[in-house]
DNA sequence: CGCGACTTTGAATAGCCTCAAGACATGTGG
DNA sequence: CCACATGTCTTGAGGCTATTCAAAGTCGCG
């Protein structure tokens, strides 16, 4: 839709630092260009896995489906994340579906592509280890939470996380609360209970739009 | 205790497959052995990260504690697995504890070290890519099935899993209740009738010495 | 053999989910 | 610009699963 600036995508993503102008434009040249509205599927479970994608745009949902049918939210995608590294390397398939949440533009680099540019530049491959350990470190932690922790201690946990990465006391929710509901493991009835009890205790406060307001963080983390 | 055969470790090791064995001889020579007993504590959360380890021999577990205190087991290692690797790139302390279940013989070789042996054998990095992918993917299965499915369709699973790992219907639980109670997000107590529920149904026997045998692997994942 | 750790069993409770209905918002077509 | 349709959110009642606490039983090891 928008003009295309020539590092459009490939100069947000991470493990493209470090390179030069013209590397990058070589990057950029073996990209394909994708733009998915609202609800569309970016890729399913079982998809070959071939290729890299890069958000440069937009938002979007990964989520995989338990036996029972039941959702399971792992990653939201914004802007120069980068999904499809897990298994670049080994798996055949994907395990997880993909889905816009907002008109959304990705790139995507296919592997064999991809592999080469890693032999040139060994730098992006210490670059993409550095963001599994991150996914790695990110996804031990909501494991545990999950498992052990309440759902709202998981609940409490998301807004001050979320507000503290925006550096904000108010903000706006960036998931339906269906998702929300899948991402902490629980319902969207159950998510709407304990918000209110939080307003009701005082530490937060609900506006319009999905907006929350933080009146006491400390409170909220000692939820249990 | 044992005589220290020359690549003890190092050999046993997928990420520096493909090394010749005077490679391999480079890389035993900076290396560090530990060994551990039973319940020896071979790292804390808030560590420094500084080092990568590598399992030559027994078994140990790696969990996190959640903020109420209780535990989630994230990983089982056994010989030839590592552990550090997540975080040998940019994430300065550990965010989990390591524990020997039985007898345990560690090697670990040292962040700098790790990296030199990376640039001057760049497959290394690959096989650690690859690792990373295996990691996150089972993790993420983890993840989904904690949080979407009940106590008894996981136990059920993994029971029909570490069956099929070992290929034989009969096997020893290679963990105590307690440790696969907060492996599977639950507690011994629960694991304990659920078990007793499968025998009852038919589709287990349990034997003494923590021997499961599997009587009907279909039924048992049809469990919901 | 005896101690400590682990496991089993029981009873009561609590937290969360399910189902269902109504309120609200959002976006579409007339 | 309104009316309606669709999807989302809230609120309530009821039920069920799994946890908690407690105590007895079993295993394994010195």
């Amino acid at each position: 839709m928008a003009a295309q600036a020539t590092h459009e995508c490939v100069q947000l993503v991470p493990i493209f630092q470090e390179l030069a102008a013209d590397q990058l434009d070589t990057i950029e040249s073996i990209v394909q260009h994708h733009h998915y509205q609202p609800g569309e599927t970016l890729f399913n479970a079982d998809d070959p896995l071939d290729t890299l994608m890069i958000i440069s745009g937009g938002q979007a949902k990964v989520y995989q489906l338990a036996a029972n049918g039941r959702e399971q939210l792992l990653y939201l995608l914004q802007t120069g994340d980068i999904d499809g590294e897990a298994a670049l390397f080994e798996t055949k398939h994907r395990t997880s579906y993909g889905e816009a949440l907002v008109p959304t533009d990705v790139c995507s680099i296919r592997r064999e592509d991809f592999q080469k540019l890693m032999q040139k530049y060994p730098s992006i491959s210490i670059n993409v280890l550095n963001v599994f350990g991150k996914r790695l470190t990110q996804l031990e932690r909501q494991t545990t939470s999950t498992a052990t922790e309440s759902v709202e201690a998981r609940l409490a946990n998301y807004l001050t996380e979320t507000a503290a990465s925006l550096n904000e006391p108010a903000f706006k929710l960036p998931l339906k609360k269906k998702d929300l509901a899948t991402f902490l493991g629980t319902t969207p009835e159950t998510i709407s209970r304990k918000l209110t009890r939080f307003e009701q205790a005082g530490l937060i406060t609900q506006k319009p739009g999905k907006i929350i307001q933080i009146n006491d963080a400390d409170q909220l983390l000692l939820v249990e």
